[in-house]
DNA sequence: GTCTATAAACAGATAGAC
DNA sequence: GTCTATCTGTTTATAGAC
């Protein structure tokens, strides 16, 4: 944000995003990293400092860009009764779906922090504040109110963990998943019959869950 | 199984399996297994043809073993009843709790393959029939006893990998998982939740998809 | 801010003595 | 089968001209 030419910093990042995000941060190196951004090799040491600072500032590119998305206004008015929110749960679960399965190469974001969530470190204190955290957060109230259960019940945020890990592995396993399915890759029709089941585990979560058939 | 000393081809491939397990195949440098293994840089090539090779060679090790823990004499006698294949399920879903979440570095064989199945290739292509599929068919055959569902169908086997899923997720989500629960660690009582939360999830499902309950 | 050129460390692989 | 020594290529990082 300062003079010259601000867009090389900032195509640096997106380029580290993206291939960080295909293949991992020691299988990129900095020439590709310069290479897919038209940039000097050595525009990454002035601009970040070294490669692993520009890892960094990955994480903050995405944190902040994650959050703007996650706090964007409403598109649905906010849920009132237990119905209201189990919809928007299911809502909250398809948007996922769409998020991380639909398109082929995932947006680069949710890709740069599905590798990192697999592994402790400053990526993840990062972005886990700024956005998981009240992400989860905000599914975890949902849930509460569709079932009446306490929102910061360690049982509800396991379970919201567990609808939402769902779609993580489906997206982490998705070789493993097409191999045994036999298909060829997660197509519109495959996308769906993975979204039905996902959604059906939902509806029979909450509904046994809920206040009056509780076990 | 030939002549001198057999152990060092055997040292090296439970080096690198360790080693690419905990920190990826492009972060483990060949030095750094044979260091590992107490052996020399130079036996990698002579035992396995490189680090690629060495990969390959792994991944036979590791499915070989799987596929032997596999296969072993069933602990249970063969399912008949639904009730029967709906316990055998909630044990094998414990098992892989056990498996993966109770030892603190997770078995190694476990942790090279998780790595593997997030993206396609020849070490896939390796563990998926000799282990991979097998197990996946062995619990689908107790789903479908279990709910009298058709045993081949794709809603069955879409719900067994969502539930098995689970367990993944919260193995490579670990770090995130802490942090939102407040937990420094997965200690017993820690997994002891998890657990039941999966295995609370698996007889939900079951109950509501069983033949007579169905919507 | 961006470039070329190069340094310094490291990677994986191999030749050849033992 | 195992070792030392070394080759070759690549990595990240930096010095210095523009």
């Amino acid at each position: 944000m300062a003079a010259g030419k601000p867009d090389t910093r900032q195509a640096l990042l997106k380029a580290a995003v993206k291939l960080f995000g295909e293949a991992g941060f020691d299988a990129t190196s900095t020439r590709e990293i310069a290479r897919e951004a038209n940039a000097n090799i050595s525009a990454i040491s002035y601009h970040f400092g070294g490669k692993d600072k520009l890892r960094l500032a990955c994480a903050e590119y995405v944190a902040e860009r994650l959050a703007r998305v996650a706090a964007r206004p409403q598109d649905q008015p906010q849920p009132r009764t237990p119905q209201q929110a189990a919809i928007a749960l299911e809502k909250l679960v398809s948007n996922l779906v769409e998020a991380l399965l639909s398109q082929p190469g995932a947006p680069e974001l949710a890709q740069f922090v599905l590798r990192e969530i697999a592994r402790p470190g400053e990526v993840l204190d990062l972005v886990f504040p700024r956005f998981l955290a009240p992400a989860h957060q905000r599914a975890c109230d949902l849930w509460a109110l569709a079932t009446g259960e306490g929102p910061e019940s360690p049982a509800v945020r396991l379970a919201v963990f567990s609808i939402l890990g769902q779609v993580v592995y489906f997206r982490l396993g998705q070789a493993l998943v097409c191999k045994r399915m036999g298909w060829n890759e997660f197509g519109p029709e495959q996308i769906r019959a993975i979204e039905d089941s996902i959604l059906g585990n939902l509806r029979v979560a909450l509904a046994t869950t809920s206040k009056g058939s509780e076990q």
